[in-house]
DNA sequence: GGCAGTGTTGCCATTGGGTTCAATAAAAAA
DNA sequence: TTTTTTATTGAACCCAATGGCAACACTGCC
């Protein structure tokens, strides 16, 4: 996938992308970060992030557009509604198949041309349930 | 309904919040802070921000938690969903009535205790559709 | 191997939205 | 008017994210 791009395919941009893959969640660019620097300790953020932006680019990964003061990124998968811990700012995907032709509903009554949506339930992680103290 | 909170209607609070009832759309802070300079060439960022807190915490305004780096506001009205222009980044209310209940069709299915839910339309505004090129 | 060409990194400065702080000003109360 | 208390100012600061650039490291070629 590389290849007709001239991109390479670095030590750094394989271990953001293999340790990615492994993480739960819509990690945000400082969390792959910190798990990064685990096996790449001289890693620097930049990098992270140039290559969050090439890899979301050739669509290897997910660049997720949500509310709140971060970026968050996940590996591609199948197209998903989310939902946010409104205590910890934990994001899960929502248990909702996408809702086809949803553009639809509104593509007569706007002056916009409608490309798509998103979706963001809000509400209470279980942890932030139980213990309505302590954040995460 | 400043006087159970000890809060005072001062100059500037009151010009921010007569502005924003003026604007059309949901501004950016910066651009109510351009507009109230006008009246108020004085006036710093920072009053902005904090009026523009406390008034939404009154209720009298309403904090936008949309996806994007910067916040939006506007003045309260009935809860509605948005619609975003890639290009441009303006925002319109969308032509949808709020879908009653929406936050039920998962309520069994996750863990989190839902609360809410946010839908952004996306698409590209009248300005544009036209003229692809230049920006808003 | 040696070399040119070019994509990539690490480092660090910078940007941009937003917040905080000490000193000062201005409402409201007395 | 004087006192009390909240609010504003302007600058410094915080944080996420980006940009510039010299050094580095692949790739292809001789």
């Amino acid at each position: 996938m590389l290849k007709e791009t001239n991109l390479r395919m670095t030590r750094q941009r394989r271990v953001i992308l293999e340790e990615l893959r492994k993480m739960d969640g819509h990690p945000t660019a400082d969390k792959i970060y910190a798990v990064v620097r685990k096996r790449l300790p001289k890693i620097s953020l930049g990098t992270v992030y140039r290559n969050l932006e090439v890899l979301s680019v050739l669509g290897e990964i997910q660049k997720l557009e949500l509310s709140g003061s971060q970026k968050r990124f996940d590996c591609i998968s199948d197209f998903h509604y989310h939902i946010r811990c409104t205590c910890c700012d934990r994001v899960d995907d929502a248990p909702m198949g996408p809702l086809k032709d949803f553009e639809n509903r509104i593509n007569g009554e706007t002056s916009f041309k409608v490309l798509g949506h998103r979706i963001e339930f809000v509400g209470l992680c279980p942890d932030c349930r139980e213990n309505p103290t302590s954040p995460g």
